[in-house]
DNA sequence: CTGTTAGCGCTTTCAC
DNA sequence: GTGAAAGCGCTAACAG
C-alpha cells in the first residue's frame, strides 16, 4: 500500500503538503494540488485509516447499536440499519454493528476506545436501558426512537402521535366514525416498545378529544382474525380500521374482514399507520402513514455528524412529521369505490 | 480516556510491561502483572482503537458486504449480519456495515484503506460482481454462499444439493414418489441468485436419478397459490411437497392445499427445505432443514479469523450438511397423523 | 503557498 | 523479568 510519503515523493512536495492537498485544509497552488492529486490516483492512494484515526482523534466511524428481540421485526431492522448506513456514508463516516447481548458492553467499549466517534441507537424500548447509558457516557449519541424519559437525550422519530390523529382525522373526514385500531401483540407492548405504545396512546386521545369510541385490538399468532373479530364484537358497525401492526397481520386484515361479509373499503376504510412495509402488493392496497426509515435515518445522521463535527448541541427530540400515501382503501361512506388507473 | 501511560505510572511499571502485561504476549511476574491489571481496571483503561491498530497493523474489523436487492429476504439478512458480527465478537473483531451501490467501492476501500482485516460477503449471486473483485485483490475474503465460478475463493455454506437430496429421500422413505418444488420467484432465479439455483439443480438431478418425476413451480406475488395449482396441473397425485422459498409462500402452502381438497400431511408430505425461517408457528408446522445462519456465520468467521491472525490459507469451499428437524408434516403414505405431545 | 516536525497512543524490537 | 526507544502513517501546529 502507498503511503503519504510515496505520494510526496511522487509529486515533488512535502507530505505535509500532500495532506493539505487532500483535505483541503489548506489552499494549495492549483498547480501542485493537480500534481499531488495525480499522483495520488497514479499510486492508487488512500489513507491508511488507523493512522489518519490516531493523528486526527476521530475514527470516522458511528456505532449502531441494534438489538434483536424476539419479537422485532429483522425485516425493518436491516432497514434502518442501512438506511443508517447509507446516510452516514454521505458525511464520510463507516458504521459498526453492536449486537445483542452486548449492547452495552458495546456502547461503553466503542466509546471508551475511541473506535467510534458517535452512536446511532435503534428500536428503542421506554425504558431502554441504553438511555441511562447514553446520559451517563457524555458520548455523542441520537436514538432513532423516543424512550420514556428523554432528559438530557437526543432523540429523532415519526411523529406517532401526529400520524394517529392524522389516520383518524382523515378517517372522519371520510364520514367514518366508528373507528378500531389493530396494534401490535402484547408481548411487544408489554416490553413497551416505545413507538406501538405512542401511536396507540395518541390514537386513544385523538379519539376520546373527537367523542368517539374506538377499541384496540392486540393480534396474536401473527393474524389479523381474532384481532377483526374482537373489534367487531366491540363495534359492530366498524367503519373505518386503522393498523399499526406488522405486515403479516395488516396482509391479512382483508380477508379477516371478508369472513364477517365486510369489504375494503366499501364498508370498512382502513389506514395502515407508522408501518415501514408497503401495502402496494396487497389484495387490496391500503392508505398508508408510512414510518420512513430512511427520512428518520438521514435525520438522526444528519444530527449526529453536526453534533461530532461541528461539536454542536444537537435539540432533544426531533418528531418527523407524518405524510399521508392515497391508495384507494378510504372512500366516503357509501361513495362509489374508484379505481385508480 | 486513561492512556497506558496513565496506567504504567499508576502501577510503578513502564508501558511496555503494561502492554505486555495486558496481551499476555510475553511473561510478567504475576505479582507486576497483577497491579497493572488493577491498576488498568482502577482507571478503567482501555487501549485506546486507533493507537492500536496503527501499532499493531490490524484493525481488528471485518467488513461484510450486504446488498439489498428488491428481491432479497431483509429478515434473513439481518440474521445473517447479525451472526457474522457475534461470531467475529467471539475472536476480538467487529463489523463495518457496507452497504448496497457501495459494495465494490466500499470493499476497495476498507481494503486499501486498512479500514478492515478481512471482509465477509452475504448475499451471494450465481455471477456476484464481488467474486471477481475478491480475486482481484488478494485481501482476506469468506463468502457465504457460492458463486459460480470459486476459483481462488473461500466459500461456505449450507450443502444445499445435500438438503435437496435429503428432502426428496425422506420422502421417498414416507412412501412419497409423487413430489413437487416450490422455489423461489423466477425474478429471484433469474438473477442468479446462487441458492436458489443449486437447490432447485440439486432437486431436479436426484429426482432424475430416483426416476421421478418431479416438477418445480415459482411462485409469484408471495402467494403459493398460483404455485400450488401449477403442481397439481402437473402431478395431479402430488403427494410430496419440497419448499424451497420464502415464509409467505411456505405460509400459505396448506391453505393452498386445502383449497384443492388436500391435507397436510395425510394427503401431501411437506418439507422445507433451505429456509431461514421457522414453520413451528404455522398451522400445520413443516418438517425442516434450515439454512442455519449461526452455523454458516460462525464457521465463515473461523475460517477468516484464521486466515488473518494465523495467515493460514483455507479451503477453497465448505459445505455444511443439512440437518434435519421433524415437526410432523411427513407421515407415511395412508398412516395415520400422531401428534406431538 | 509550502516545508519541517512534533506528536497521536500504542506494539515491539533491542538492550539489560 | 523489565525498560527504553523506535516507529506505525498520518494531521496540524509552527516556521518560513
Amino acid at each position: 500500500m502507498a503511503t503519504i510519503q510515496d505520494v510526496a515523493r511522487e509529486a515533488g512536495v512535502s507530505i505535509s503538503t500532500v495532506s493539505y492537498a487532500l483535505s483541503g485544509k489548506r489552499s494549495i497552488k492549483p498547480s501542485t494540488r493537480d500534481r499531488v492529486l495525480d499522483a495520488a490516483s497514479r499510486l492508487g492512494y488512500l489513507p491508511h485509516a488507523s493512522a489518519r484515526m490516531l493523528a486526527a482523534n476521530r475514527s470516522q466511524i458511528f456505532a449502531v447499536t441494534a438489538p434483536l428481540h424476539t419479537d422485532t421485526d429483522h425485516s425493518a431492522h436491516m432497514v434502518f440499519a442501512m438506511e443508517v448506513t447509507k446516510a452516514a456514508r454521505t458525511h464520510g463516516y463507516d458504521t459498526l454493528l453492536l449486537v445483542d447481548d452486548d449492547v452495552s458492553e458495546g456502547m461503553r467499549r466503542s466509546a471508551a476506545s475511541s473506535l467510534a466517534d458517535g452512536i446511532v441507537v435503534l428500536d428503542v424500548d421506554a425504558h431502554d436501558p441504553r438511555a441511562d447509558l447514553a446520559r451517563s457516557m457524555t458520548y455523542p449519541t441520537v436514538f432513532i426512537g423516543i424512550p420514556a424519559d428523554t432528559t438530557g437525550l437526543v432523540c429523532v422519530d415519526l411523529d406517532f402521535e401526529a400520524a394517529a390523529r392524522l389516520a383518524i382525522d382523515t378517517l372522519v373526514s371520510a364520514g367514518r366514525q366508528r373507528i378500531g385500531l389493530v396494534s401490535h401483540p402484547l408481548e411487544t407492548m408489554q416490553r413497551e416498545s416505545n413507538f406501538p405504545l405512542r401511536f396507540r396512546d395518541g390514537f386513544a386521545a385523538h379519539a376520546a378529544e373527537l367523542g368517539l369510541e374506538a377499541p384496540v385490538a392486540y393480534p396474536v399468532e401473527h393474524r389479523a382474525h381474532e384481532a377483526v373479530a374482537q373489534l367487531l364484537a366491540a363495534q359492530p358497525d366498524l367503519d373505518g380500521l386503522v393498523l399499526n401492526t406488522s405486515v403479516d397481520v395488516a396482509s391479512s386484515v382483508t380477508a379477516a374482514l371478508a369472513e364477517h361479509g365486510r369489504s375494503v373499503p366499501q364498508d370498512v376504510a382502513v389506514i395502515a399507520a407508522g408501518v415501514t412495509f408497503s401495502t402496494e402488493r396487497f389484495a387490496v392496497p391500503f392508505d398508508t402513514i408510512p414510518l420512513d426509515a430512511r427520512a428518520s435515518c438521514s435525520v438522526a445522521v444528519d444530527i449526529l455528524a453536526r453534533i461530532v463535527d461541528d461539536n454542536l448541541t444537537a435539540p432533544e427530540t426531533t418528531l418527523i412529521p407524518p405524510t399521508y400515501i392515497t391508495r384507494g382503501s378510504v372512500s366516503p361512506t357509501g361513495a362509489a369505490v374508484t379505481t385508480g388507473t
